[in-house]
DNA sequence: GCAGAATGAGAATACAAATGCCATCGACTG
DNA sequence: CAGTCGATGGCATTTGTATTCTCATTCTGC
């Protein structure tokens, strides 16, 4: 099952790593029980309020615990919000690699790619949230101001996804779809406009002049063909 | 001349007229030579420690002022960052505008807004700032959390440099040296590109592999070209 | 049931922004 | 010249929030 980079039974995820870690092994399943209560109310809270603005009382209140116990897990709330970054993208990572092995032809991968990462860090106004899963926008602003203060934690955390899109370069440069440039450049670029293109959709007030997922593919495409 | 701002005192002759309104441009001038003060302490302070992490404190101890004076020119330290942020757009946007006129053709026109556009939000490290200009990252840095928080704040202070841009885009469409699309659309598109390539840029350790202004123009004009 | 670890409740601290308060200064007024 | 009024300086204070500390209580393994 798993050939994915973390086996999951032995470890989970970092931030787990982290916390548990902290106490004794003995109370394991009980730190991630508490540690995994605390990131579901910080998401309940960010749900509803669409930002990153709670406060650590609010996340302990709302899970029943102390603020004591908080940072017994956590070290900061900025590591908080780095835990939830890392779900959530341990998330996208799984629906990218599914997205793209939909598609067989290397372009049409990378299109799938590349909306669906556009479509993970700026969900449109009609795009109905699955079950389970989360508003992402505070956490791509979140992910954004880590980007500024220590990149490369943010590099460190979002690597799956970097390495995905260089392949997915690579292969339709070697097929010949694309014109052949460095791919780390390349992908710089592409993640830039896909990711963050949200930043410049926050200008426009008219829907309708809102740029897409798909006219970010389309700049982007125009701007690797040869 | 006489119709300034003040002249709501309509009665009393026009010497008293003058009087008062010398007097309140008096007042007026040591008020902004004061705010300038305070521009100036943290402008500094900015450049000192590329970061626009200072306290209020500083900036007053620096310009030799006092707390309270502080509040009476700016309503916040936001206030006080939002100065910077217009003085700096200010600056870029009158070289913006010679930069452009430089060059004659449309596209070569819209190259060199593109190209010293990028180089105003991220100096290249090589770039030796022109006296009296400041490290303009820090502020770039804030023009983000502001359209993040404040969108239409910063529409409205970038208004010069975009409606130039959107200008650049419908000459160089007419002209048909790029393919004809909706100008605020592709303006959206290459803002994007060259104010915010920095972002990615904090990505790459190597600076061979850093982007450039030249990488950025050069995917612009791809995805721009028909 | 016990020792010691884990936890809860909440007070205490740290820090920086923002305000309030009052004495003083200084330019103009009469 | 003395008084008024707005502008200032100097502090102390309030506010908001993260983070730490203390101590009493509860839980765990034995």
């Amino acid at each position: 099952m798993a050939k994915t980079t973390d086996d999951q039974e032995g470890e989970g995820p970092s931030w787990r790593q982290r916390a548990v870690s902290k106490s004794l092994n003995a109370a394991r399943s009980r730190a991630e029980q508490r540690a995994q209560k605390l990131l579901d109310a910080a998401f309940s809270l960010i749900d509803e309020r669409g930002t990153t603005e709670f406060t650590i009382q609010e996340v302990v209140d709302r899970s029943q615990q102390s603020l004591r116990g908080f940072y017994q897990y956590f070290e900061s709330k900025d590591e908080l919000l780095f835990a939830l970054l890392e779900e959530s993208i341990r998330e996208s990572a799984a629906d990218l690699q599914a997205t793209v092995d939909s598609e067989s032809k290397p372009l049409a991968r990378l299109r799938a790619f590349t909306i669906r990462l556009h479509e993970w860090c700026e969900p449109a106004a009609g795009t109905r949230r699955k079950r389970g899963s989360h508003n992402r926008v505070p956490i791509s602003e979140f992910s954004l101001q880590l980007a500024l203060k220590d990149p490369d934690r943010l590099i460190a955390v979002m690597a799956p996804v970097s390495r995905m899109m260089v392949e997915l370069l690579k292969a339709a440069a070697a097929d010949g779809s694309i014109r052949s440039i460095e791919p780390r450049r390349a992908a710089l670029l592409v993640q830039q406009a896909a990711m963050y293109g949200w930043i410049m959709n926050r200008f426009v007030q008219n829907p309708q002049a809102r740029v897409t997922a798909e006219d970010t593919w389309d700049f982007c495409l125009r701007g690797l063909s040869g």
